[in-house]
DNA sequence: CCGAAAATGAGACTCGATATCAATTTCATA
DNA sequence: TATGAAATTGATATCGAGTCTCATTTTCGG
């Protein structure tokens, strides 16, 4: 366990970081995002504010239904539009990022400051596993250079069984 | 041009083989259909027939819309649920592919006896480009094995500009 | 031919996501 | 603080890709 060699990427490490720490970062991404909205003449509101931080304190990745969810029951009158609206908004400053999920329903993840990963989905309990490797994001480049095309973003999932799924199969 | 050390990777390309060929390579495919069809207790019917034929013709990549659309002229009672159908099946027997476009309608290829290769898509244009890197696929190996994860397939989508969409953007 | 099983196509339906719009909130300005 | 234009919200309607239903038609072995 102490090998972090392979260590699984933990989204949102909040016990690798102090309180203190913790409360600073979560500033400095509401910072971000209102920097993001006044540029364009918008305004950080409660329901964006309430949505982003749901968003930062989860320990995994969520959809649109489940951020509404969670917190439709601290505020009831919250509504799904909103939360569509605000999950765009914040694609497009570059602090949550699109995670394709199975079935037709997308995942979110916060991207902020954590580095570049990409993901391994198991068709058998929806798990996402987060990794890294340096060497395929160099190769992946050159080949992006070979073809004269300018990459904005990638999406690279790998679907497949989990390490706690790999039971042998049922009927 | 003669360099194929760089060379894209062509979707069908029937230029480089003899119309016999051609001929004996389609007939394969369909085979492969039939008999996976067979193993199941299902009939290759004219409308099945139709659709791998058309997907097997096509130089890009097709949507089921565009394969219905274009089977529809000549056969007026075509329905859309069974190109919906037809598709699922080519996908279960692993004659085809889905390649997952920009907005929420998919793609597909024929995978057949090409080899693996991922994509680039571009924003501007739609178009779809393919390539190979065996490197990248070697360290994505490697990645899988160090999860202990079982891959079946995966997706890796390049999003941005193609060589010829990267002059200056309007407004 | 016959008849069971498979296949089809029209249309209803699902459901994630978007568009509309009246009512509310925000914020710069006075 | 008061004001009003602009932004925001949420209820609702709408969209659209894909699926489901089911009556009718087709297939194919016997
Ligand atoms: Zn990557
Ligand atoms: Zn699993
Ligand atoms: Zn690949
Ligand atoms: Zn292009």
């Amino acid at each position: 366990m102490a090998t972090h060699q392979n260590a699984e990427v933990i989204l949102f490490p909040k016990h690798a970081r102090q309180p203190t720490q913790h409360k600073r970062w979560l500033a400095t991404i509401l910072q971000t995002f209102q920097e993001h909205l006044v540029r364009q003449g918008l305004n950080l509101t409660r329901q964006r504010e309430e949505i982003l931080r749901c968003l930062m304190s989860a320990d995994r990745h969520l959809s649109v239904e489940e951020v509404y969810d969670a917190l439709k029951k601290q505020d009831p009158t919250l509504g799904r539009a909103t939360v569509f609206r605000t999950v765009k908004l914040l694609q497009e400053c570059g602090l949550v990022a699109e995670v394709g999920a199975l079935n037709g329903r997308s995942k979110f993840e916060l991207k902020a400051d954590r580095p570049h990963h990409d993901h391994m989905v198991c068709i058998e309990c929806s798990r996402i596993i987060e990794f890294q490797s340096p060497m395929m994001e160099r190769f992946q480049d050159e080949a992006i250079r070979r073809q004269g095309f300018v990459a904005l973003w990638h999406r690279h999932e790998i679907f497949g069984r989990c390490k706690n799924c790999q039971r042998p199969r049922r009927s």
